[in-house]
DNA sequence: TTTTCAGATAAGTCAGTACTTATATATAAG
DNA sequence: CTTATATATAAGTACTGACTTATCTGAAAA
C-alpha cells in the first residue's frame, strides 16, 4: 500500500527533517549530513528510503550526489487525506487540479 | 513532535484501516473487531493509540465503547503539508481556515 | 598511480512495536 | 449472587527499523 510507505517515510522524525531541509533548496549528501547529529551512512539510508517511496529524487555529478524533493511524492497523502473530505466541505477537491498541474 | 506522532499512528495498516472504517460512522469496539483479522485487545490497543494523539474520541454507553474520529485530529496533518505550499500554488490557504469553522 | 574525498553498502546491535494469550474490570442478564 | 458479555490492561514474544562502525566504489586531486 502506498500509502502506509509513505507515512511510514515521514513518521521518522529524522527523515522528515531531511525532507524538510531539501523542501528549501537542493542539497548535496555532505552539505545535508551537517545539520544532523546521525553518521554519514544515517543520511544515505534516510535518502535511500525517502527515494525508495518517491519523495526526493537524485541528481548525479561526479562524486556528488544532489537530493531535492519531488513533489508529486507528496500526492498519495493529499490524495489520502481527500478521502476524508466527508469531514469538511469540499475546498481540498482544488487540490488534486492543483497537483495535477504541477506534473511539470 | 506532534506530527511525528500522527504520521506513526496512521503508518500501520491496521490501524489506518481502523480509523477509515471509523470515519464511516461511529462504532463499537466489537462491531470494529469483526472487519479485522486481528486478537480484540489488538483493537483495543490501536484505538488506545489512535486516541492518544486525538485522531478518534470515545463515548462510553454502559458496557460498550464506541469510537468515532475527531475531525480536528488530522489539522496538524494538514499543517504539516501546508508548510510546503511553496511546492503548489496557495490555494491550500483554504483548508487551514475550513478546518478552523468545523471547530463544531 | 596513489591518495583523498563523497557517497553507498554490509553487518551487527538495540529499542520499539504490533501481536499474542491471560487476566482484570465493569456492566448487564439470569 | 452468579454468570455472561464488552472492553481494557498485563506480560511476553518476534519482528522491524534506526543507528553504529567497517568496508566498498568511484571520481577528483596530488
Amino acid at each position: 500500500m502506498v500509502e502506509t510507505e509513505i507515512f511510514r517515510a515521514l513518521a521518522d522524525p529524522t527523515r522528515r527533517a531531511i525532507f524538510e531541509r531539501l523542501a528549501r533548496r537542493e542539497m548535496s549528501v555532505s552539505e545535508l549530513k551537517a545539520g544532523f547529529d546521525v553518521s554519514q551512512p544515517a543520511i544515505s539510508q534516510h535518502l535511500a528510503a525517502l527515494r525508495g517511496v518517491g519523495l526526493v529524487a537524485e541528481r548525479r555529478e561526479g562524486k556528488f550526489a544532489y537530493y531535492r524533493v519531488d513533489p508529486k511524492g507528496l500526492t498519495p497523502l493529499v490524495n489520502w487525506i481527500d478521502r476524508y473530505r466527508t469531514f469538511w466541505p469540499a475546498r481540498i477537491e482544488k487540490l488534486k487540479d492543483v497537483l495535477k498541474g504541477m506534473d511539470k
